[in-house]
RNA sequence: GCGGGUGUCGCCAAGCGGUUAAGGCCUCGGAUUGUGGUUCCGAUAUUCGUGGGUUCGAUUCCCAUCACCCGCCCCA
């Protein structure tokens, strides 16, 4: 074995592959019964896109991307979906459908990134954007749409953290109180605060750095920030928000320190999380981007969105099963085999025989681990005209003709 | 980009200077020539991630290298 799978991908296995389709079985019907539709869009487009869209100060943008020159071409593998969606969503004129547009995705994202628990190069993500609504309401669907999905899944105790991060007008405003907040103990923080603090002060609030979160304590920033007000307009979008998810008994905890690592984010931000993850532990995350549209050359049109890491979702689930097969014909005969195996396929079961006709207790052992029902297939069956039909769960047997068979 | 850990069969592993490189699972065959999931027997690593070095001798010690994992960062 000399060729491996590239650092930071995994193969998925047929043994797990039945939890993937769970979960894009229930992502499909949650999504549905909101009329969102599915779309695909390609897992490579123009750099221009992800470094307009997802934003040029970003760490996705500035080290995370796998770009590449093709024919004079910049390409870059999609790290996330909601600027390939956007793009989608201008190049075939959904802004001139009547709003909203509801869409969903689903497929794997590439990052590069040192691999760990919960993180790795290429991951999958599904993912809802929502277009055209600027009613809070749309916020507490997208939010809705997250936690029946979850439910969907069986996962019920997760926590919903939601914030507000202002307009463009009031966002400039919030990072200026915000600097004037930290501007005291500037000097103490970590060397990636400090240079945050010129080009996206916002993101300070996110640091996990100790000392920082000492300090933030220590000159009590959260009550800072949480005095620091919106706009009007603004302000108002949040308790509508928070009003909605009162009323649709979605629980949330508010937190003021909530800030999102891509640039488009406005108004409402929202992330769940899990307790069960160690550090990589965030499973949704989304927000309004009420600019990104427009920042990307169409029209001004309000959205919302989020995504969630399939791999991520996959670790809090517990394992299924794969499935047994309906039948394994037990013969020794092979021309015979063949042909029932063919006869029960076309009447819609699943069968398999044994290809190198072994002796029974062999075929049956085969049968017993990959099979409901072993149809023996012997010489007194054939001479007969039935097949012994034994259920290997209880042992019991009966003899039967195929027609009976295929009518269970 | 920075810090830590681990590499022995398909999988889980013991061995830590001289062994015939344990054991378990899986797989294959037999006991059982038409009846499985229990039991019992048997088979399967000239080789310990790779390359050097130390040594009479290295899976065991040293160095280098590679791969993977974990943490920071970032994010889903």
């Amino acid at each position: 074995m000399s060729i491996k799978a590239q650092k930071g991908t995994k193969d998925i296995l047929p043994n797990e592959i039945a939890n993937w389709q769970n979960i894009e079985k229930v992502a499909y019907e949650t999504f549905s019964k909101a009329n969102f539709k599915e779309i695909r869009t390609p897992i490579f487009e123009d750099t221009n896109l992800f470094e307009r869209g997802v934003g040029d100060t970003t760490d996705i943008v500035n080290k995370e991307m796998y770009t590449f020159i093709k024919s004079d071409r910049s390409i870059t593998l999609r790290p996330e979906n909601t600027a390939g969606v956007v793009r989608a969503y201008m190049e075939h004129g959904f802004h001139r459908e009547s709003p909203p547009v509801k869409l969903w995705y689903k497929g794997p994202m590439f990052r590069y990134e040192r691999p760990q628990a919960g993180r790795q190069r290429q991951f999958h993500q599904i993912g809802v954007e929502m277009f055209g609504v600027q009613d809070a309401s749309a916020d507490a669907e997208c939010i809705m749409l997250a936690t029946e999905f979850l439910k969907g899944l069986g996962l019920n105790d997760l926590v919903v953290e939601i914030n507000s991060l202002g307009c463009n007008a009031c966002r400039k405003e919030y990072k200026e109180q915000l600097k004037k907040a930290i501007a005291p103990f500037l000097e103490g923080l970590c060397e990636d605060c400090r240079s945050r603090y010129e080009k996206n002060p916002l993101r300070i609030l996110d640091c996990k750095n100790e000392t920082c979160n000492k300090l933030f304590e220590e000159y009590k920033l959260k009550d800072t920030v949480s005095g620091i007000k919106l706009c009007g307009e603004c302000s108002d979008h949040y308790s509508k928000l928070k009003e909605y998810l009162n009323a649709l008994n979605i629980k949330y905890e508010e937190n003021t320190f909530l800030v999102r690592g891509l640039d488009y984010y406005t108004k409402t931000v929202f992330e769940i999380k899990s307790n069960n993850l160690g550090s990589q532990n965030a499973v949704c995350g989304g927000g309004r981007y009420d600019g990104l549209v427009e920042t990307l050359g169409g029209p001004h049109t309000p959205a919302v969105g989020w995504a969630m890491g399939v791999e991520r979702l996959n670790a809090l689930i517990p394992k299924v099963d794969e499935n047994k097969i309906d039948y394994f014909v037990v013969s020794d005969v092979q021309l015979e085999a063949v042909k029932l195996v063919s006869k029960l396929r076309n009447n819609g079961f699943s069968a398999e025989f044994d290809y190198n006709s072994r002796k029974f207790a062999k075929q049956l052992e085969k049968a017993s681990k990959i099979a409901n029902f072993a149809l023996i297939l012997g010489e007194d069956e054939i001479k007969n005209n039935y097949i012994t039909v034994k259920n290997l769960s209880d042992s019991t047997q009966t003899k039967m003709k195929f027609e009976e068979i295929v009518k269970r």
